[in-house]
DNA sequence: CTAGAATTGAGAATCATTCTCGATTCTCGG
DNA sequence: CCGAGAATCGAGAATGATTCTCAATTCTAG
């Protein structure tokens, strides 16, 4: 029985992650070393936002050791292989799941720092129609809406102007 | 005489960058500097895309002798008094003027680096529908296209696929 | 099994940015 | 005009994220 399928899914993900990440380095001539798998493996497994910090904190926590230059590495080619989506909110990177993760934007509250995602679809046909206008081929975009979420509007004085005080 | 009005120009300058920063540093309790006045001057005569090295560099070169310290001190201060717009697409933050330019968004070439401004009405009110939808109060939005320019498709081979030489 | 190539890790190096703190400049009441 | 006190400035140190170096290790092909 079809599935039901969203009609603007463009992802088809037949391989995992791993078997992606196989087949770019394969490419480019280079190796899946445990190291690699060890790494895809955990960032897939439970990560959705994390930094280069967290990675390795979070591996040495779990007995893994994974030197912070490896992990650097691995982020960097994971990145070009199309698997994660680096953001640049702070002055640290972000990464999140880019392969197998329906395509979205975000949401950045200023005041508690959160990142909420959302989807719309009306997005993609804009950046087309955009990028066509001027002869531009679009690989991928980043939209990002900064301000303050409900629930610190609520928890701050609702009738403020501006940070005078 | 009327001058004719862009329906949606938001933006009405009534003070010079430099009355707008005063203003700002007024109500901090601080002060414009003969420093700080000299890198509003220097950035709202001149350049569009910049970064902090490339202020103290052509600073320097003017003959104005301005800190690495001051500069970065005194971006943060523009960023916040909404004079300059802070991007992050690569490891250096570069500003754009913010106050006196109209709103638009960016496409950024991965292929020369080069990054090409556009105006589209449509993304604010797809960004306030969002926001809207998520309890959101927007403050600010970020719509970045990345891909490859008319320029840069047209120098490579046309019929490449992946990077794979 | 072995030579050669790629990868790894530890720590050094780099790069942008921020901080420290003494020197300088500004403000404002006299 | 004259300080006293506060804010700002600059030089260089410090920080923090990321990248690089290079010897040791691991992998691959034969």
């Amino acid at each position: 029985m079809e599935a039901q399928r969203d009609h603007l899914a463009p992802l088809v993900v037949s391989d995992s992650p791993v078997e992606k990440f196989r087949e770019f380095l394969e490419i480019r001539g280079e190796k899946l070393t445990d190291r690699r798998r060890l790494l895809v493996d955990h960032i897939f497994n439970s990560h959705k936002h994390f930094d280069a910090d967290e990675l390795v904190r979070d591996l040495h926590d779990a007995g893994h050791g994974v030197s912070r230059a490896t992990v650097y590495r691995t982020l960097r080619l994971l990145v070009e292989a199309g698997l994660l989506r680096e953001l640049r909110l702070t002055n640290r990177s972000a990464y999140e799941h880019d392969y197998g993760y329906p395509a979205h934007d975000h949401l950045h509250c200023t005041s508690c720092n959160r990142v909420v995602e959302f989807r719309n679809d009306e997005i993609l046909r804009l950046r087309d129609a955009i990028s066509a206008a001027h002869g531009f081929r679009p690989s991928g975009h980043r939209f990002l809406i900064t301000g303050v979420c409900a629930a610190c509007s609520r928890a701050h004085s609702p009738r403020r102007r501006l940070d005078l005080i």
